[in-house]
DNA sequence: GCGTTAATGTTAAAATTATAACATTCAGTG
DNA sequence: CACTGAATGTTATAATTTTAACATTAACGC
């Protein structure tokens, strides 16, 4: 509420942009002031930084660990998430182009993927290249243009061009919805063009849908389910839920 | 070094996977062991994870904050970037189409775009783009392409015609040399073409270095002194150092 | 200058977290 | 089955961090 006070707050926040922790002790000298004063600066208004036993650390900062505690429902999800990731690494192989779409499904496959050699990821979402980036192992192709908050992704026109430029293996895709008659869906339109064109262009296409989205219609239509080789889910019923496609070729995995 | 134990951390690392925390408590919980062993597992051990003031981060996790303190040095140098960026900041205007280079110098300069309205970024790194993604009031165009680990930047063939096809208003440039005689230079090659691009589409070009660089000539060079219409450095005698331009209308700026 | 109020500083107590030492459990062996 | 040693649990203690209450200082208007 102070005029020094978001002073201080914007220089510690410099402070820790690129990463890293400072502690009260060491940001009250920085400042000049008591660790008190810098405890007060960081509770008493909402800042992007947060008090982690006694450091600060970037709350929401790019790319940086928001602090705020896991519920238990989060932690389940991630469970379930991991195991389909975990499915899906069993597909993948040594030298692999894999694309990976956007969206929080396949967050968990990127730590895994450290046990290759030698990998190519492409994708168009900054969360999974800031992931991919971390890996020494990988290279990382991200596709660029107007970023997307709501996606955490990009788009742009000559988007779809240059994915079928790629030398694509594995298409990793992820959906919002999947409806055995009205095909597989997202929410934001921009998110069609990559994934069809990495559909079109890799040599196997692997829809990766917890089992919440089953029967669920999304406003951007993408794909039918027969264009997949293999879905990844953990949903038992799936196997039956997918009865319904008629093409044979179908793999379904229940993770 | 045991199997439980190390099948406990690959369980806590995927449940942070996306960011957060856990306290040692819940984390003791999750795994059905007390929380000394949690400790002990987090402890004796090198892992991703690390314990901060009683929670669980990760510490390397792509795009996690990597846990460690900033040491004094790292911290003045945030200080003299800081000025450097306030002193940029006073050059942008509203409405602005600003290209915004790679490196750790224009960092600070992100953090103050909130106070605009409305801006464009275009930029080609990765640690810019993360920065500009949780600024609601500014548009982000990300130029992709395969990833630089050393510069946290993109290159590509099509970049300079994607960002010759911009309507680029400033540009914002940093370097890692400047020379008098030998002009300005960075470090990596593929940095080239999206800098030169930068400068000659933008309106008005804008060179910002610490004094630090001012003397060094490093592998790729990219433009002439002459090329910028304003230099911004914290160097007092770098109006002396520049004296040799030939060009008048160079404006130099001591933050 | 004086009074008022906000901002900051200081201190001591409370709460939390870390450490160390020792107790217990458990798996594998002879 | 007892022995062994590693792994884990328990407890008490030490260190650290947080909080709250109050003291001091600085800023501003009258």
């Amino acid at each position: 509420m102070n005029d020094r006070s978001a002073q201080r707050l914007a220089m510690l926040q410099e402070a820790l942009t690129s990463g890293g922790t400072l502690h009260v002790r060491d940001a009250a000298e920085l400042c000049g002031v008591s660790e008190m004063t810098i405890r007060r600066d960081v509770t008493t208004q909402p800042s992007a930084i947060s008090l982690l036993g006694g450091r600060l650390v970037m709350a929401n900062y790019p790319g940086v660990t928001p602090v705020y505690d896991l519920t238990e429902q989060q932690a389940s999800h991630y469970q379930i998430k991991h195991r389909l990731c975990q499915r899906v690494v069993s597909f993948i192989e040594e030298g692999d182009t894999l694309f990976i779409d956007c969206g929080s499904t396949l967050i968990p496959l990127l730590s895994q993927l450290s046990h290759f050699r030698e990998l190519t990821v492409v994708t168009y979402a900054l969360n999974v290249a800031n992931a991919v980036a971390t890996l020494s192992n990988v290279r990382l192709v991200l596709l660029g243009g107007l970023f997307y908050a709501s996606s955490q992704s990009f788009g742009s026109d000559g988007m779809r061009a240059a994915i079928e430029r790629l030398g694509i293996n594995k298409a990793l895709i992820s959906a919002a919805g999947v409806d055995c008659e009205r095909g597989v869906s997202c929410f934001h339109f921009h998110e069609v063009a990559p994934k069809q064109a990495a559909i079109a262009t890799a040599m196997q296409r692997l829809l990766i849908v917890d089992a919440s989205k089953f029967g669920l219609v999304r406003p951007a239509y993408f794909a039918a389910l027969s264009d997949f080789d293999i879905v990844v889910t953990d949903d038992e019923h799936a196997p039956e839920l997918l009865d319904c496609l008629p093409k044979a070729s179908l793999s379904v995995t229940v993770a």
